[in-house]
DNA sequence: CGTCCTTTTCCTGTTT
DNA sequence: TAAACAGGAAAAGGAC
């Protein structure tokens, strides 16, 4: 931060800037206030005054403050040397805002500040149309994604997504899967999906059966001693999970579990929210409805983390998969591993009716 | 409470 | 060889 310049002397400029320009109203904004030449932003705010409120609303109600809030946490992040930047030219409310074009945005803010300017809003935005309407799938990844152990991606929001890409790393991607498994302590931080079902989940019929310890252990009527062979079919009595993991243990319990949650839907949501999607799944053809698994045994997790179930795998979830073959929800496409396709009887995943055209 | 439906779990065998 | 796929069987449990 100390090669970023002074935000606070950036906006003392423009501040003077304005009141040269004697065109602004005499009324001081309340940001004003607090501005002195020469202290650093953090020191100099009280309580807060440039702060990150805007961030929890809509862009198209933010204040004139709310607008230099987000402008300035912009110049911020991308040390912008904003010495010259009129502020007269950030006077607007979050409406006038939402309706420049990127173009309006370089003429206004200049070819650097100005497309990542309408790249950050756009983001907001998103965030936004899906914010008050956030179907559960989509606040499950936000919170799949806020309990993160990874310091990176522990501070990483839904509109932050797809710049984790931006890092060279990758390390968040994969720490995913250590995130995801709080119980282990094995240092997972360098390790693809299958390193991760390799560490987690026994993958041969033998080691399953004799597995699971993870399941036996919050079972309640499992007995472990008594399994020596196999193990009786059909799903067990539903485990207690007080100490089913973290996951698990802030979640209210409903008696019942809303309409709605059925696992092709639960897949769909995930792929028409791809700020959300963490890597997870992608489209392979968006037109066609065929998908791919990139992480299958964390989306196997998430569906897991939904249906109260820490004992979900991407076996088990691609069995249920399978079953929609014969009722048409979803297509065989054959000889691609992980890759499925939506089929007739399933909706809501169209470009038409999601208006994306991704 | 009974029935239906959607998973969930386990398993064996096959394919990639 | 491991991972994924395929699909039968049985049972859980939510919806109605």
């Amino acid at each position: 931060m100390s090669t970023s310049p002074c935000l606070s002397s950036v906006l003392t400029h423009a501040n003077l800037t304005m009141y040269e320009s004697g065109s602004e109203s005499l009324h001081e904004p309340a940001y004003m206030q607090y501005l002195e030449p020469d202290c650093s932003r953090h020191t100099c705010i009280p309580g807060g005054a440039i702060g990150t409120g805007y961030k929890q609303l809509n862009p198209q109600d933010w204040s004139e403050e709310n607008v230099i809030e987000f402008i300035s946490d912009n110049i911020d992040k991308l040390k912008f040397d904003a010495t010259y930047l009129s502020f007269s030219s950030c006077r607007m409310d979050g409406r006038y805002l939402c309706h420049m074009t990127e173009g309006q945005m370089v003429h206004d803010f200049g070819p650097y500040l100005g497309p990542e300017l309408h790249h950050s809003l756009s983001k907001y935005v998103a965030k936004t149309k899906y914010g008050p309407d956030l179907n559960e799938t989509c606040r499950l990844l936000e919170g799949f994604l806020d309990s993160l152990s990874y310091p990176f991606l522990s501070t990483l929001k839904v509109n932050d997504v797809c710049d984790v890409k931006k890092e060279s790393d990758y390390g968040a991607t994969y720490d995913l899967q250590q995130a995801m498994d709080p119980l282990r302590e094995t240092d997972l931080s360098d390790h693809s999906d299958s390193e991760y079902r390799a560490l987690q989940i026994p993958s041969s019929p033998e080691s399953r059966s004799s597995d699971s310890d993870l399941e036996f252990a919050y079972s309640p009527t499992a007995k472990k001693d008594e399994f020596r062979g196999k193990r009786p079919r059909g799903r067990p009595p539903k485990l207690n999970r007080d100490n089913g993991g973290f996951f698990f243990e802030n979640q209210k319990k409903t008696k019942h579990a809303p309409r709605g949650t059925h696992l092709w839907e639960f897949i769909r949501d995930i792929l028409i929210h791809p700020e959300k999607n963490p890597g997870l799944m992608k489209w392979e053809d968006r037109r066609e409805g065929v998908f791919k698994f990139l992480k299958s045994e964390a989306v196997a997790h998430l569906w897991g983390q939904k249906k109260k179930n820490s004992s979900m795998t991407y076996e088990k979830l691609s069995r249920a998969m399978r079953y929609y073959y014969k009722r048409e929800i979803l297509e065989r496409v054959d000889g691609r591993r992980l890759v499925y396709k939506f089929g007739k009887n399933s909706n809501g995943w169209q470009v038409e009716s999601t208006g994306m055209a991704i």
